[in-house]
DNA sequence: CTCGCGTCTGGACAACTGTCAAGTAACGTC
DNA sequence: GACGTTACTTGACAGTTGTCCAGACGCGAG
């Protein structure tokens, strides 16, 4: 039966349950092989369960690969949540930020590689574009209450755009990803000298430093003509 | 024959031009469909050729495409040495680089698509990696040289190391890739206006404020006390 | 107990994959 | 012009894939 149109059993939905346990198997599948590598016999021999009953719960692979991934991102992107809101200053911040991105690459490794897989394979098969786009964005929203939080504990102005902030934090993030992959040690300490580098770089100069330096500014301008 | 072994015939090798040849199919189909879609029969119908050849010319799957992403590489690691020799000043630097790196996702967006497929990919499978890792270092350099002497042409410090500089760069690429395949006409406009916030952010302050920004720096540490 | 529905199994299917080997055509050299 | 090497084609192989389906299981309601 097509799942959409089921009708729901019983208060409890015992149906999305099982959804839910299929997308778990599915992602640590996934997260091993890789999005193209990844039978359905492959997941269902990391779950309790026969092949057949992958069709059962969902249509097809990428309908079952969506709802995985996106089931697993629900909960990372509120993973700094906490960071965000218990540090007490910019620096806090700094430093809670940071290690969480080391800490989340040292615990999930896999499942952060078929994200990035699945981003790729979405460049490629526009089925998955919606889904990608989606968890996309959710991921820039995440990084930017970031950086505002940051920028307002440190009293100065955010001068780089949503986009930008993502960008070149999951540039980071996934450089330092592969070589933690390929058993590079110095991966991890290395990407959080780096978040402390560049994330003070996203804001202005200090306030009481910003008039002095745009009178320098200028004074610069009538030195160059 | 094996390749590797096999006695080559003139002085103008002939079995290389045809292996470049079957990587050129080879590149026009995995740019299409991406690594995992892309059989062997698929590069053939590509090229003048069957698809047997291509277990004459390569020893298997993965050395065709390795030699293949190689081949395209070395030639595009050089993109912006043009840019970099003939600029004058740091922001015509500037501007060339931008609008070139704008310019080649227009012009080979299945090309830069594959590679982050390649590169994804090689953290699921290790008989990639040295290839990714040595383009990946080649492409580390390619950036250096652009942010060393856009530097230089400042007369200012780069305050970036170069893993750094390649990966922020790198995801904004990225990212614009991703929005540019994905349909969105603003995606490359707005690269250009990214990189142009970025670039002069991988540099110290400039060298007759270095020393007020300095000074100013130490009063504030004081004023916080 | 028994019926019916929700759940699950395991086999079958056709399509496709990388690989390889046997056979054919083209080429250059003697 | 004949011969042997090189270059290429074709068909076959074994394995894997997503998908589907007929049937079996089991549980709760009547």
């Amino acid at each position: 039966m097509i799942p959409s149109t089921r009708s729901r059993r019983s208060p409890v939905d015992r149906f999305d349950e099982r959804r839910n346990e299929l997308a778990e198997s599915a992602l640590l599948t996934l997260g091993e092989l890789g999005y193209a590598r990844t039978s359905l016999r492959d997941i269902a021999k990391h779950s309790p369960y026969s092949h057949g009953v992958l069709h059962y719960y969902f249509a097809d692979k990428l309908e079952l690969v969506s709802y995985s991934v996106t089931y697993y991102k629900e909960r990372c992107v509120h993973r700094y949540d906490d960071v965000v809101q218990r540090s007490q200053s910019a620096q806090e911040l700094l430093e809670g930020f940071a290690d969480k991105l080391a800490e989340t690459i040292l615990d999930e490794a896999p499942m952060h590689r078929l994200w990035y897989d699945l981003r790729v394979e979405s460049m490629f098969d526009e089925r998955l574009r919606d889904t990608v786009l989606r968890i996309d964005q959710a991921l820039e929203d995440m990084i930017w209450r970031i950086v505002t939080r940051y920028a307002e504990l440190a009293d100065r102005e955010v001068t780089m755009d949503p986009t930008s902030a993502y960008a070149v934090f999951d540039g980071l993030f996934q450089a330092a990803l592969l070589k933690h992959v390929t058993g590079d040690p110095t991966a991890l300490p290395t990407l959080v000298g780096q978040v402390h580098q560049l994330l003070p770089r996203t804001l202005g100069p200090l306030p009481h430093e910003a008039a002095r330096e745009k009178a320098a500014r200028e004074k610069t301008v009538d030195a160059v003509r």
